[in-house]
DNA sequence: GTTTTTCCTTGATCTACGTCAATTAAAATT
DNA sequence: AATTTTAATTGACGTAGATCAAGGAAAAAC
């Protein structure tokens, strides 16, 4: 089946100056000279198709992944048909720091949609940050992101219940969609129900509920994957505070 | 009231090379110039006891901590009395990584018992670290094991049921015990089950009472804060499978 | 040593959410 | 276009674990 197939990674390079990946990773204002240094390290720059992988768990750790565009999502495998979402990456983000203690993939990178993705080797990636201080300062930045990200979504999985779990998540895509540009009220969502369940440790049909519930109570307007948020203050409402079906049944 | 304060900073500082900070960060073989530089960077060790904190989340982040012995939990405050731990770290673990980005302190860190601190000024870390390949190294290393870790435990909140947890949250603590030259089985839990099933996702008596089954079954003893576990196997099991209340139904 | 406070445990009850099952709709494949 | 497969929705029902409540036992404060 093509379902499994890795994308082959010897493909052409392209100028890396006509993409954005050194404005994911290179601090603000690069000389050339750190430009043209970037560019050199930044072995393959491809796109990849919905369902294609950028690798699996288990596969030795050599490369970052940084998205250029589209999205990606990484997973543990836990029994059969039954994987664990660890993260969704949007453009800008790095996708691969936590195998770099241990040199393996501790989980399985998917596209979720056509994507643009440039592979970054990490060991001339630590050789060049050597030399090029802002580069280190904006890695430790990068790190230090990714971890307090995961140290929210720990707090969402320990403290909130399901309606406060899913309107984080439409809080984090907006916020995330907005700063790429893109509308912050009216987007397409990726992953399937499936995976949204998985992320935020609910059962599918328990996501589906709230979807239907949140649209019918005006908070929102859901056709698949094509999600408008009508009414934010009311979603930030529900994520604070765990009053919301409180005051519902009241009103 | 005695509970509020923090630590002053400005107390002695100590000659690190009769202390272990620099084996938390520094990389297996320092040149003796690198220790020197080392031990210059690190302007603070001091003992933090019972109840006082490190920092306090909205304060400004300068500096990392290093634990040299005793342990700290971290947490972010809810609602009142309602806190949520982010974790807890023991002797050779680096507090505060989740607040480079930002500047801010994003949770609170206090101490679960007499513990023995060093504050390193982030600012020096990160010059430093240029000059010493090997630092940086080691960073990136720490950086990467703490994702990993926050992806673990978001796996084990996203999937795993209340028994699991706890099973899962015992092995994990034993086996750091066991890296730090403790015993794996036999150990002392400084924090109380109230931090534990708030770390886990769990109410407080649910927390208890698995203890006492884990107990009834002969699978650890517990009295209060003292674990000795007795079947390693069957936690392992419990922690892996999902089937263990079932076998015991059919037993 | 006594009081107060905090922590832990245990039982009884309730409920949010998972599980099971069936239907429909949309992709994917032919 | 027809068929198969996969994804999403909705309803009915069950249960793991939360919540409420009360008692005991450390530890802290006096």
């Amino acid at each position: 089946m093509s379902k499994n197939k890795v994308v082959s990674i010897d493909r052409k390079k392209p100028r890396c100056d006509v993409c954005n990946v050194a404005s994911i990773i290179l601090p603000e204002c690069p000389t050339e000279e750190e430009l043209k240094l970037f560019e050199d390290m930044v072995t393959h720059c491809y796109p990849v198709h919905r369902g294609e992988y950028l690798f699996h768990a288990g596969d030795t750790f050599k490369s970052l992944y940084a998205i250029k565009s589209g999205s990606i999502k990484t997973y543990t495998r836990k029994e059969a048909g039954n994987d664990q979402i660890t993260g969704f990456y949007l453009s800008g983000e790095l996708i691969g720091l936590d195998a770099i203690e241990e040199g393996v993939h501790h989980c399985t990178a998917k596209a979720l949609e056509t994507s643009a993705v440039c592979e970054i080797p990490f060991d001339r990636l630590e050789d060049l940050s050597s030399s090029i201080p802002n580069l280190q300062r904006r890695m430790y930045r990068l790190f230090s992101k990714e971890i307090h990200q995961d140290t929210n979504l720990l707090t969402l999985l320990g403290s909130k219940n399901a309606e406060e779990r899913l309107a984080g998540f439409l809080l984090d895509f907006s916020d995330r969609f907005k700063k790429r540009g893109f509308s912050s009220t009216d987007f397409y969502l990726s992953m399937s129900r499936n995976d949204i369940g998985s992320y935020l440790g609910l059962a599918v049909e328990t996501v589906s509920r709230l979807f239907t519930r949140f649209h019918d109570d005006g908070i929102l307007q859901v056709e698949r994957k094509h999600v408008q948020l009508k009414d934010m203050d009311r979603l930030r409402e529900i994520f604070g505070n765990s009053d919301y079906s409180e005051r519902e049944k009241q009103a």
